[in-house]
DNA sequence: AAAACGGGGAT
DNA sequence: ATCCCAGTTTT
């Protein structure tokens, strides 16, 4: 009995029940895959429902607003992703799916991973996909700190490629966890070089993190008889398109009644605290005014019309600071 | 090669 | 507080 056999054999006994393998199309199990960059299952399941209840299809997709595809994706975080998705399913709508993995590798938002993992199931074309599951998979498999692309499609079982690269993203979800591995659960345990050197945890090497800065933002709440002040992020970059209250970086104390780039905070609310990816933000939430120039760019809306607006999650956690104050 | 890009759950 | 998740794109 050789691994591969194993592995699949332990596949089908063990696979997750996930809705996209259930009845596999090409548009959930593309949708599924975005979704799941750098996601966890269990965060982006909800969303998958969601998304699909109000996008039920390519078409619909194809033919929405961006802004309901970002109000959908709202606390799902990598906004580009919605972005992409529906730029490409209109793209998509007109050419049809593609019918070999450099057509889908081509397409917005699907690299290496994606292309492969997409090929493979749908296409059962012999591609090893490589994600961070697998990747711990094969360097504790391998007892080797890097796994490449090229060994991925070395291994891959031609005869069952998307199953096999299922089975091995199963395995790393469930067994072969990142701290305290199932090692005794495992199916690959007697080929598994780290675990026959005693050596499993030490697969794969941790990698230095970077120091992470804080940015101090002010964070106005400016309310006229028009009612509050809000505005869109730009389309691209950090919570491209999403909605935000008036803010900008500053470097020193905040003081009442002074101009910070045309927004004037005079009475202090709240300090929240946020993280993204690469720093973490400290919103400073002054109730305050706005210069003309920086309304121009804003507009007012009803408290009770804010849920129309794809807020991202921190403003989120500033206007929950707020709105009980000043309502 | 490194940085940008979200948010949440487990430890 | 740290790790890391079915990664991709830009610099």
């Amino acid at each position: 009995m050789d691994w591969r056999q194993t592995l699949l054999a332990w596949y089908l006994a063990h696979r997750r029940d996930l809705p996209w393998r259930r009845d596999p199309d090409p548009y959930r199990v593309w949708l599924a895959e975005v979704m799941l960059q750098q996601t966890r299952v269990s965060q982006m399941l909800p969303y998958f429902e969601r998304f699909l209840v109000r996008f039920p299809t390519l078409a619909d997709l194809a033919q929405a607003d961006l802004n309901a595809v970002l109000q959908v994706w709202v606390g799902l975080g990598y906004y580009g992703r919605a972005r992409n998705l529906h730029r490409t399913a209109q793209q998509l709508a007109v050419e049809g799916w593609p019918q070999d993995y450099p057509g889908w590798r081509k397409l917005p938002g699907v690299g290496d991973y994606t292309g492969r993992a997409v090929a493979s199931v749908l296409l059962g074309l012999p591609l090893g996909a490589v994600d961070g599951n697998i990747r711990r998979v094969y360097s504790r498999f391998f007892a080797q700190p890097v796994v490449t692309q090229v060994l991925a499609d070395q291994q891959v079982d031609p005869k069952a490629p998307g199953d096999f690269n299922q089975a091995l993203m199963d395995l790393g979800a469930t067994v072969c966890i990142p701290r305290q591995p199932k090692c005794p659960a495992c199916p690959l345990q007697p080929w598994c070089q780290a675990y026959q050197q005693g050596r499993v945890t030490e697969f794969p090497p941790r990698k230095p993190k970077p120091p992470v800065p804080e940015r101090v933002f002010l964070v106005l709440v400016a309310q006229t008889e028009d009612g509050l002040w809000v505005r869109q992020r730009p389309a691209q970059g950090l919570l491209g398109g999403l909605w935000e209250l008036p803010n900008c970086v500053v470097q020193e104390p905040i003081q009442a009644k002074t101009d910070y780039e045309g927004l004037v905070p005079r009475v202090w609310q709240a300090t929240v605290k946020h993280q993204y990816t690469h720093f973490h933000a400290n919103f400073q939430v002054w109730q305050g005014t706005l210069a003309p120039r920086v309304q121009q760019q804003c507009s007012a809306i009803d408290w009770v019309d804010l849920d129309q607006h794809p807020f991202s999650k921190g403003f989120q956690r500033v206007l929950a600071a707020v709105r009980t104050k000043l309502t």
